[in-house]
DNA sequence: CTAACTGCAAAGGTTTTGCCGTCAG
DNA sequence: CTGACGGCAAAACCTTTGCAGTTAG
């Protein structure tokens, strides 16, 4: 009833240190979100939220995640639509890195590189942009689905 | 009446070449796309060609859409929804380059650079996967919003 | 104690789909 | 001619919003 609030997890964490207010339910999305590793949309986060115990209503996942967007925390995708028309969400402060969604099977591969830092590094001194999210989705065939791919036609999309 | 069927622009060849069935409707898609230059969303899609004289069901401008994506002739945009929550498109082959969208301003500028290709080319190396599009937006402060922003406090997205 | 938050239900906006008449090739 | 396409209207989806009760600090 009266435990002390407790963060719980980094995002928890930075929020609190931002005097945002924690409560139940933003504590177990942002578990989640950190747990999970990323990848996640609204309805996933609602599901997992409830397989661990706690009923956290679709309004309120969303209303989280826009919060996490303006304080910079998560980072939103769309994986190209290879997985639908959902936004999929994913912790920020990992470093910047790209995703390759593959047209073929919809996984969707993670690149981390300092390439994306030179690209920031261009837009500084070509438009002088001064860049604050990456976003950086590639769509092609995954290794997997290329070998498997020996005479089959190739699929436009 | 019976006007032999004329391309009317790269994109209609292109569909043409590759044995899709050219209307009055389609063509005047695939040419406002190019004349516009791009980072156009279907309403305003079906505005335009309107004003020019054809009018287009939205629902056709959607399939038309679909069908370019599916031929790779068109990459699919969002600018990190600095601009609302559609889908704007914009023609490709004219290179790949990146958006950087303004946070403040809700102004896209786009930069030109061959640092893309690195990036395709580490992808193939490290993941083994074939690009096949590209589409990097990032978000931040354009230099305009950078120089009118001297006292003011920083906008958070 | 009180402003901020949640759930609920309804609405909003974009995009998709089914059906039938029309048209390109 | 005939299969593919366009218009129309309805639906599907994801996401947002208004309101009243609840809660964190």
């Amino acid at each position: 009833m009266s435990a002390r609030p407790r963060p719980g997890s980094l995002l928890a964490t930075k929020l609190v240190a931002r005097g945002v207010r924690l409560t139940n339910q933003r504590r177990k999305i942002l578990e989640l979100i950190e747990s999970e590793g990323g990848h996640l949309d609204a309805a996933r986060i609602q599901e997992l939220a409830r397989e661990r115990q706690i009923s956290v209503d679709r309004a309120t996942v969303y209303r989280t995640l826009a919060l996490l967007k303006q304080h910079g925390l998560v980072e939103e995708l769309d994986f190209l639509h290879v997985r639908g028309d959902q936004h999929f969400y994913e912790s920020r402060g990992l470093g910047d890195h790209l995703h390759a969604c593959c047209y073929r099977c919809g996984r969707v591969s993670e690149l981390r590189t300092a390439t994306l830092d030179r690209l920031k590094e261009e837009l500084r001194d070509n438009l002088g942009f001064r860049t604050e999210s990456v976003r950086v989705e590639v769509g092609g065939c995954c290794k997997e689905c290329a070998e498997h791919e020996e005479q089959v036609s190739p699929v436009v999309i």
